[in-house]
DNA sequence: CGGTATCCGCCGAGATACTG
DNA sequence: CAGTATCTCGGCGGATACCG
């Protein structure tokens, strides 16, 4: 659960799941989160092996970061319980409600 | 996430599934918890719909809770994430150690 | 037996400002 | 563009004591 934990984690992956992204590609994909804990998860996704920083040494920088095979198998083995929680979201969202 | 989200969830979730479990048998199967956390996901469990709470008005007090349909397919589709976890374990952990 | 009530430390996460 | 550096706050989770 580590791996997955944290508020943006998974979004993050679901972000990448498509290609590279550059940093501020990222940033703007999830509205809401800061830059701070973007840099965070994306610095833990990488200790943990799921995601990879290409850093082109450029003037302006350009960074990009990508999913491993590793975060590839992850990001699928996050699909049934995806598939649970579109199932099961209503319940939730009104039980939370109260 | 929110459904699966604290430190013992999964683990309350995987004691019940072979069969019903009354409050301190669940106590003594998840060392390190405390009874106010436990009793504490154990609430969120019921809200959510994906565990059964049963109370035998009795003295003394028996209380049972069990899986719901939702709670057996949740754990189901945790199966994928746990099969991930245990082949990239030594890899997560050795990132942890540091 | 199956919980509540209370106090407390830690840190995840947001907001803001600054930088190579 | 792609980050750091601080400050702050809420709340999770642990410890302990008490209760019907």
């Amino acid at each position: 659960m580590a791996v997955v934990d944290g508020k943006w984690k998974p979004l993050i992956l679901w972000e990448l799941q498509e290609g590279p992204k550059r940093f501020n590609a990222l940033h703007r994909s999830l509205p809401g989160i800061s830059q701070k804990m973007l840099t965070q998860h994306l610095k833990e996704l990488q200790r943990h092996g799921v995601v990879h920083r290409e850093s082109y040494h450029q003037v302006p920088p350009k960074v990009e970061y990508s999913m491993t095979d590793a975060g590839r198998e992850l990001l699928d083995a996050l699909g049934p319980l995806g598939d649970w929680a579109t199932k099961h979201i209503a319940m939730i969202v009104a039980a939370d409600q109260d």
